[in-house]
DNA sequence: GGTTCAGCTTGACAGTGTAAAGATCACGTT
DNA sequence: AACGTGATCTTTACACTGTCAAGCTGAACC
C-alpha cells in the first residue's frame, strides 16, 4: 500500500514489494498466489479503511437520515481523495477477474454502510437496490471523474466541496421523506 | 483497438500491435512515441466514436430537451457496454498523465455533446458546469459500476435498461423546467 | 525419529517497454 | 545532377516484470 501511495498503480510490483520487505523476489508471489492475489489482498484491506472512513464521516454530523446519507457520501469522496491509487485499484477489478463475492468480505461490508444509509428512504414494497444504485452511481461517478482530473474546476485546485455539494443536492428529493 | 476488444486492457501491447501490423516490434513505439502515446491516440479515436454514439442515440428519439438529454445518457451507457476495454482506457488516464487538453480535441468534442444536452436546463445566471457535473457524475458512475460487474442485478444478466432508467429518473427534476 | 508442510531462496524463462544505431528511400534544395 | 535531410523501419541490446520449478530450511506433529 505504501508503494501504491508513493508511485501510483504502476509502482505496485511483486519484486519491489519483496525488496521493501527484505525477502527474495519470489516470496510475495508465493504468499499471495501471484500478482492478482496481492492486489486482491490489498483491495480487501482498502475496503476496510473505506468503510471506516465512511462510518466516521457519518458519525461526525447530526444523526438524521439525510445527514447520515450526506456523511457517508462525504466519506466516500474523502477516501477517494486521500487514497487515489488504492481507490482505483479497488474498483479497477474488471468483470472478468472478479473475486468470489463472499458475504462477509470487506467488499460487502463497505456496501452495507451505504445500504444502511439509504434504508430510511426506501418506501414500503420498494426495491432497496433502486435508491442504492442512484446514490452509488452519483457519488462514485463524481469521485471517479474528480480523481481523473476531468472536472473543469480542479484546474484551479479550488475546493471540490462546493461542487460536490451541488451534485449531491440531486439526492434532496430522494425516496419518500422519512420525516427528516 | 481490435487487440483491446479481444483481450482486454492487458492485451494492448506495442509488440503485439507490431506483430499484427506485420512490422518490427519497435515500429509502433516510434510512430506513437511510446506506449503512452499509443494509448492516447487510441483514446482520441475512442472519444470520436463515443461522441457519435451519443449523438446517434439523441437523434433517435423525440427532439424535446428532456428526450435529448435522456438519449445522450443512453448513448453514454451504450458505448460503455459495447466497448468496455476502450471505455476503461479512455477514462483510465490518471490525473498525472493527462494529455494537454486542447480545445479542438475529440475529448472536448464529446463533452460538448453532453454540454449541449444540458444547456436547456441551465437557469439564467446559473453555472452550466453545475448541472453538467450532476448529469455526468450520475451517468458515468452508473456506467463504471455496471461495467465492473458490481451492481447486484447483473448477476442475473437481466437488462440493465430498467435499472438505468430508474437511476436516471433522478434527473427528472433537474434545473428550471424548459417547457418540455 | 521420521514425516509433512509452509515459508523462503535460487535460478531460469518468456514477455514487456525503451533506447541507440544503422538501413532504406522519397523529397527538396542548391 | 548531386547532396543533404528527415521520416520510416529494422536490428540489437538492456532492464524490468511475472511466473515457474527445484531445492533448502525449520518447526510442528504423530
Amino acid at each position: 500500500m505504501a508503494l501504491l501511495a508513493e508511485g501510483g498503480p504502476e509502482a505496485l510490483t511483486l519484486r519491489r514489494c519483496a525488496a521493501r520487505a527484505g525477502v527474495s523476489h519470489a516470496a510475495p508471489a508465493h504468499h499471495f498466489d501471484g500478482l492478482a492475489g496481492l492486489r486482491q489482498a490489498i483491495a480487501m484491506e482498502g475496503f476496510r479503511i473505506f468503510r471506516e472512513t465512511m462510518e466516521a464521516a457519518a458519525a461526525a454530523g447530526p444523526q438524521t437520515p439525510r445527514a447520515r446519507l450526506r456523511g457517508v457520501c462525504a466519506g466516500y469522496l474523502e477516501f477517494a481523495i486521500r487514497h487515489p491509487a488504492l481507490f482505483d485499484l479497488m474498483f479497477g477489478f474488471s468483470a472478468s477477474e472478479l473475486p468470489p463475492p463472499r458475504k462477509d468480505e470487506q467488499n460487502s461490508l463497505a456496501y452495507q454502510t451505504l445500504r444502511q444509509a439509504c434504508a430510511p428512504f426506501v418506501g414500503p414494497g420498494q426495491d432497496p437496490a433502486a435508491i442504492e444504485s442512484q446514490v452509488w452511481s452519483l457519488v462514485h461517478g463524481f469521485a471517479t471523474l474528480y480523481l481523473s482530473g476531468r472536472m473543469r474546476f480542479n484546474a484551479g485546485s479550488a475546493a471540490p466541496r462546493a461542487r460536490f455539494d451541488e451534485v449531491m443536492a440531486l439526492l434532496d428529493r430522494i425516496g419518500t421523506d422519512p420525516a427528516a
